[in-house]
DNA sequence: AACGCGGGGAA
DNA sequence: TTCCCAGCGTT
């Protein structure tokens, strides 16, 4: 991986940001493109907001982008683009928590600090037999100590390196290679069989569902789309003008919405047509969405939030996954 | 302490 | 389907 080894704080930090939550294989290629795109702090830090988030389009978890342009305009311009060398003042910056600021101060700074990732919790536990819930705060101050009792002190960078790659590489979620392990004589979980049982999780998220009813309003060469914004998915990015219902709508159904939420008259479109049913499951949603073309004689006159863009124009901007499926398949 | 936040790959 | 991934911020 282009990041083991790397000693830049600033490209250990972009690394560390997009591999939060997020697999080596799918967050490797945003890596490349961004330290391509943003060579240094500076550069990121001068970036219009919009060409970071079309970066990022397709990530997920979109806080991290916001976070990302924050801390990189405080560096660049309130400290002179030098990074932050303590984990006090590294786990102050936006975005970055326990985890990123010890993984920043160990690679980076070779500072005492234990990084306790996904993969830490579980070799933890399997080995030492930790039942204490990894998403307890409990769990995750006995884990944490635990961790920075076995650190290394001596190369602290190398050591959480370490553990991890062991966590991806042998002691995985799910088969893992216990027969070839060096841990197998000692490791609580292999001994008594609980391999499958460690670690321990207990909170488990029910999933809502969604129905998102998309209007693709085309007016000459223009199409109108929104940016979404206030506390819920995909904030920052653009989507087609939303009507939300809390079940499924039939064609008539839809309409009725369209005239009676949005500034469309019933005059107002020369042709309709209704896409087929897309889905898109979120970790903690499900959402069912669908596209209602309508081909607009003239604009709406009362103002409101949505942006008249040139449809070839429409590349230019960040959409969630949901929206990029029907672009791919009907390019406007 | 509990919850919300994406998207994708593997079993 | 379910799980979980180099977690963090808000309430």
């Amino acid at each position: 991986m282009p990041w083991k080894g790397e000693k830049d704080p600033y490209k250990i930090w972009i690394s560390e940001i997009i591999l939060q939550q997020t697999r080596v294989e799918q967050g490797l290629h945003y890596y490349n493109r961004f330290i391509a795109k943003f060579p240094d702090i500076h550069k990121l830090a001068k970036a219009p907001e919009e060409k970071v988030f079309k970066l990022w389009e397709g990530l997920g978890y979109y806080t991290r982008c916001r976070n990302l342009i924050a801390t990189a305009r405080y560096i660049s311009k309130e400290r002179n683009g030098k990074f932050p060398d303590t984990y006090g003042e590294i786990v102050a910056l936006k975005g970055i928590g326990p985890y990123t600021a010890s993984a920043i101060s160990s690679f980076a700074f070779n500072l005492p600090h234990a990084v306790v990732d996904g993969n830490v919790f579980r070799v933890l536990s399997r080995i030492f037999g930790i039942k204490a819930p990894i998403d307890s705060s409990q769990g995750k101050l006995l884990f944490a100590r635990l961790a920075n009792e076995l650190l290394h002190k001596g190369h602290p960078g190398f050591y959480n390196q370490a553990i991890m790659d062991f966590g991806a590489v042998v002691c995985k979620p799910v088969s893992p290679l216990c027969n070839g392990c060096v841990f197998n004589k000692k490791c609580f979980a292999f001994l008594h069989n609980k391999v499958n049982a460690l670690p321990v999780k207990e909170k488990r998220n029910s999933i809502k569902k969604r129905w998102f009813y998309y209007l693709v309003l085309t007016h000459k060469n223009e199409i109108a789309i929104r940016q979404r914004k206030g506390k819920d998915i995909w904030q920052q990015l653009y989507e087609f003008p939303l009507i939300e219902a809390t079940g499924h709508l039939d064609k008539k159904a839809i309409l009725w919405q369209v005239l009676k939420k949005t500034p469309i008259l019933k005059n107002d479109f020369e042709s309709i047509s209704l896409s087929h049913l897309f889905r898109q499951q979120l970790s903690h949603q499900l959402i069912a969405g669908q596209y209602i073309r309508l081909g607009l004689k003239k604009k709406p006159i009362k103002k409101n939030d949505w942006l008249w863009i040139d449809k070839n124009k429409i590349g230019k901007y960040a959409f969630p996954q949901l929206i990029n499926q029907y672009l791919r398949e009907k390019p406007e």
